[in-house]
DNA sequence: TGTACATCAGTGAACGCGCGTTCACTGATGTAC
DNA sequence: TGTACATCAGTGAACGCGCGTTCACTGATGTAC
């Protein structure tokens, strides 16, 4: 069977990615042993060396692979956003909770090293959310009743709603998957994109 | 001069908390070493004991410290209230910027450890956030148009806005004292206040 | 006020432990002919 | 197909280092008389 040795070395780097990603959960990245990693995947301390050249390179990659699922959950996102704002509303919230649930280690690793990690890992992962923040103000410029509307307040209104999903993105890991918790948690926040819609809807109104 | 050796331990003590600030600054608690505390205090490691029985216990101080600083911001929050909706933005984002500054160090441990430390830190931080939702929640209930609303609505709208508040207070902390950034920060804070009221205000007259 | 004793914050040597990393190795998998 | 050789993931001993914690100590500050 080719393959067979490249297909042994790619689970086992693999479950050293997995085990890091488990064992980090109770603090951080900082906190990580080599010797910890070994241990959980079953391989001796030394085996570690055969696939990051250090715990730090092991460290950048589950930082990468991260921010690839927080990139991921941006696209999708995007790519199922409706037209009227019910849809918007509900499909966002629904794409939220699925993804977060589908790389619950990733988010959870985001939200633990976003303030928490090396200032090189914070620096990234503020600029994932930046990025979704810049996305985020392009599409609502689209949307029917923003035409008045500056830059800045676009802004506001774009960071708002970021902030409000990633705050619950972050309830969404403290709570069971398929919990009452977790359905009061996507109430909650549809009702909260509701309402800074409708008051985005009265702003110009207003000042 | 009596009380002087009295006097000189707290300044030591005082002198580990502060330092053990400093150093957990770059990652967490749980990556503060005793001697590491010792050296930038500029004591022996073993002296460290004189003031705590372990280096657990000084975690668990800097906790308290913590969650008093942010229970003194939120006593501070309500205090200055004013009569009008404008005065209450106004007032609520400068209380916040003031209180963040002023225990700058405190409030980055809150949200480094909030996620990343021990699970009774991060108990007692959600408990802390919480108390704050419920507050605002009766609060917001005493605010002309709120009449009718129902509980459930209340605590939609005061878990959005301690969100965002949280989200404004960790973007006060990345950014430097009296900057132009810090401004920009304010004045969004004050615009997402201004926008999820009235969104709030015209909440009934949509559902 | 002066002297003798008590207190106790800080010292310094020593301990056993887990850490990251080095090195020479083993033996199963894969390749060349 | 069978044999001889190459590759390389994982092994195991060893290293020096920083760690938390113990212990007996020192000497300045504080107290009793």
């Amino acid at each position: 069977m080719t393959g067979s040795r490249v297909e042994q070395k790619e689970r086992t780097r693999r479950a050293i990615l997995d085990a890091a990603l488990a064992l980090s959960e109770g603090s951080t990245l900082v906190a990580l042993s080599l010797r910890q990693v070994a241990k959980e995947v079953g391989i001796v301390p030394t085996a570690f060396y055969r696939h990051f050249p250090s715990i730090e390179d092991l460290g950048l990659a589950l930082v990468e692979e991260s921010l690839d699922t927080l990139r991921a959950l941006l696209r999708e996102l995007r790519r199922t956003a409706g037209d009227d704002f019910r849809s918007i509303i509900d499909g966002s919230v629904s794409v939220l909770v699925t993804q977060v649930r589908q790389d619950q280690a990733h988010f959870g690793f985001i939200a633990r090293e976003r303030f928490a990690g090396p200032p090189t890992v914070r620096e990234a992962i503020a600029r994932g959310i930046e990025l979704a923040e810049r996305e985020l103000a392009i599409d609502l410029a689209h949307l029917p009743g923003t035409d008045q509307w500056s830059e800045e307040d676009l802004r506001v209104l774009s960071t708002l709603i970021v902030g409000a999903m990633v705050t619950t993105a972050e309830r969404l890991l403290t709570a069971g998957p398929g919990s009452a918790e977790e359905r009061r948690i996507a109430d909650t926040a549809r009702a909260q994109l509701r309402m800074m819609l409708i008051g985005a809807m009265h702003w110009r109104s207003r000042t």
